[in-house]
Parts: C-alpha cells; structure tokens; sequence
DNA sequence: CACTTATCGACCACTGTGGTCAATGAAAGG
DNA sequence: CCTTTCATTGACCACAGTGGTCGATAAGTG
C-alpha cells in the first residue's frame, strides 16, 4: 500500500505515525501543521512528502495503518466468549492501554475524525472499514453478556448502561491525569490496584449478591 | 469596566460574546481567530477593536464577565443546605442547562483555558479570582452532604465517587448528543424525564434501601 | 451648523501553509 | 572505477490567513 514507508527503519515509523497521529487527532485535518509534524518526528521535509506524496494522503494512510493495528492488537485480543460484564471490560481496557503504549494517540485518532468533521477526507472504502470495524468490535465487547449476574430490581440495560458510564467516567479521569505526566514512564501497578478496588465495588453495586 | 461594550444593544452583546466564547474555547488562545469571531458576531473588525483595543483585552474581559456571569447565575443559585447529593446534583445540572442556554461555550471556555496552556494570558487577579470561583463553587455542591444516607457496605467516599462518576458519564453521553443538533431548540422535557429514570436508578443503587 | 461617537472594510506587514526541487550523499552493480 | 539508483536535505515558492490600523463616512447631539 505505501512500500516505501514500510521499508524504512520501524523505529523511524513509529516516530512519524505518533506524531501524526498526535498532530491529525489535536486540531483536525485542516489545522493539522506539516510542519510540525516533521519537526517532533525529527525527520525533514522532504522525507513526508516522499513517504507520503501529499497532506491528504498521509491522512489516508494513518487511517488504513491505524484501523489495522486495532484490529489485530486490540479487538482480535479480546476474549468473545468471557460471559462476565465487568470481567471481560477489564481485561478489553488492560489491552487498550497495551495498545496506548506503542500508539499513544491512535485511538484519540480514530475516535475524533467524526468530531473533527473530516469525514470528507475518507474514501467511501476507508469509510466502510472504519464503520464495520467499529460495530464489530462493538459487539465483541458488549455482546454475549450474561446479564443474569445482574442485580434484578432494575432493567438489564438499565443496569447495563450504569456499568458503562461509570467505567467510562473512570476512564476519563485516568486520561486526564496521565495528559499531564510521561506516563509510559509511570509505575502503572498503582493504578491497575486501585482499578482492581473499583471494579470489585462495581461487583457489589451492581451484581445480584449470589453472584459475587 | 469596559463601559463601550456594555453601553451597546444587548442582543449585540450576547452574539459577540457567544462566538468569542466558541473560538476560544475550540481553538485556544493563540489559534483563536478574531476573523471568524467577527464573522460569526456578525459585525466589523474594526467594531471588535473597538470595543476590546486588541486581543489580548478581549480574552481577558471574556474571563472577567463568564466568571461574574457564573457567579450569579449559576454558583449563587445552587441551594447550600440540600444534603441530599444526587438531589442537589439534580438541580444544579438544571441550572447549569439554563445558564448553557444563553452562554453555550461558556463552561467549555473557563474549562478549558487551563487544558489549552492559556493561564498566561490570565492576569494575576483574574487568575486568582477563577482559582476561588473555583473552589467555593465546588465546595458549594460537594459539602454538607448527607452520607448517612448512602448504602453502608462500602465506604462513603467511594460510593461518593462512583455516583459522581456516573452522573458524569452520563452528562457527557447528553453533551455529545447535543453537539450534534441545535439543542436551543430542542424540547428538553423528554431528556429530563429520562434524567429522572436515570436519578432513580442511582437512588436505588447508591443509597441505603431504607433512605429511598 | 459643528462636534462627538459609531461603523465600516480595504489595507498592511507578517507568519505560517502545503508542496517543490536542485543539490548532495550513500549504496549498489557492473 | 564509474554510473545509476535511491535516500535525504532545506531553501524556496505562491498563497492564505493573521492581528491590527485608519481614513472615510454615517448617525446622533447640542
């Protein structure tokens, strides 16, 4: 798809999709600065415009490079068959932070091209992949859930919906502390113990008691 | 203070203010561009120069009055003595909404100014004068709660933060969808309703059964 | 009428944009 | 050894957008 990108030093590559990644993800494709991408990639400029022909072609190729790295180092990873909500949500976001590590900025990618309203910019293939690969991998998470581990006084969904927004609320408070330190430089074990906390009290909360 | 601006035609006013309070909080300081604001208010450059000399004093009026205009139209009207939290969280996410409907950035924009790197645009008493706002709006919603109310197999503080966390992931869902359309005319009644399904939900979840 | 105030947008110097290309170094092959 | 091919550079380009100015008016006031 773009030979002579790939035949370059891996080291090299990383460096110039996180900084693209980083840049495309922070101010959308029209803000986005050749510039700088060139200058935290430490390559010259050059060197884009002879990987990459063009803005928009990077842009193409950051979203083909990027859905197929999760595919294959995040969704093909998580277990279908574990039946256990919370269970299978904790071991799907200890593989998302595996991911974070190597591509710090690939999910913010991703998940911020409909924000950014650069839709435009993805060929209807690239559209379809990106709209498959979200459902797909959707449904690797939140389908096959044994919902009668649930507490009864409430609706499954109901229930269901809860989990969600208080992981996710968990989440973002992480991401926001960590947008503020190095943290592949952070001793993670901290916070993966006060997760394994929180998660037993998502137990308590919201499974039926029997099931605990 | 600015007595040009404030002598001018309300509606005026309100249509400035908005789209200064958009660009800021999108794009940052330096990034903000005062030709799309104009555009957006609907007036001339040389009307924006006018009443703020440069950019610079624009930004730091916009802080000053989102501040005053949250103080009293938002901190102030939170009632202190509520003790029950979800309650009390209840009403201020209603007041919020009805202060998001004249100033629609404005929250995005006094949060923000910290996330973008922008403090040194603030002046030291204006820096201050957030710092407070700050802490006294928090502590207004977030003291003189009443725990005994909460469920008492896990410790007050979690349950706490599991109910925050959840009402913000909650928030955050409803944000994201009103992004998408123009909310100001949307009929707000049916997300209330659902707010109220939603705040019942967490009664039965977080509180002591005996307390619903 | 004069004097002040409000309003406009063409214009300015300047910065940053995506993209090009002639020049050079390095490697490979015969 | 020379030639050919590939990798790499950054000065350079036309252009778009920047914050800010200012002379020309129009509107209001006394």
């Amino acid at each position: 798809m773009n030979e002579i990108f790939k035949s370059i030093e891996e080291a090299k590559q990383q460096r110039i999709l996180n900084a693209a990644y980083e840049e495309f993800s922070s101010q959308g494709y029209t803000k986005a600065s050749t510039n700088r991408i060139i200058k935290k990639a430490e390559i010259s400029k050059g060197m884009l415009f002879y990987y990459f022909n063009n803005k928009q072609e990077l842009f193409e190729d950051l979203v083909d490079i990027g859905i197929e790295y999760l595919q294959t180092n995040f969704f093909e990873l998580i277990d279908e068959a574990e039946s256990d909500f919370i269970k299978k949500y904790y071991l799907a976001s200890r593989i998302k932070l595996q991911a974070l590590h190597q591509h710090r900025y690939l999910f913010e990618f991703l998940g911020n091209i409909y924000l950014h309203g650069d839709e435009d910019k993805l060929s209807a293939e690239a559209m379809h992949k990106m709209k498959d690969w979200r459902e797909t991998g959707m449904s690797r998470i939140y389908n096959n859930i044994d919902t009668s581990l649930f507490r009864t006084d409430l609706p499954k969904e109901r229930v269901m919906k809860l989990i969600i927004r208080c992981i996710g609320g968990y989440e973002r408070e992480l991401t926001e502390q960590f947008k503020m330190m190095d943290w592949t430089k952070v001793d993670l074990q901290v916070y993966w113990d006060e997760f394994d906390v929180f998660l037993e009290d998502l137990r308590k909360v919201f499974y039926n008691p029997q099931n605990i």
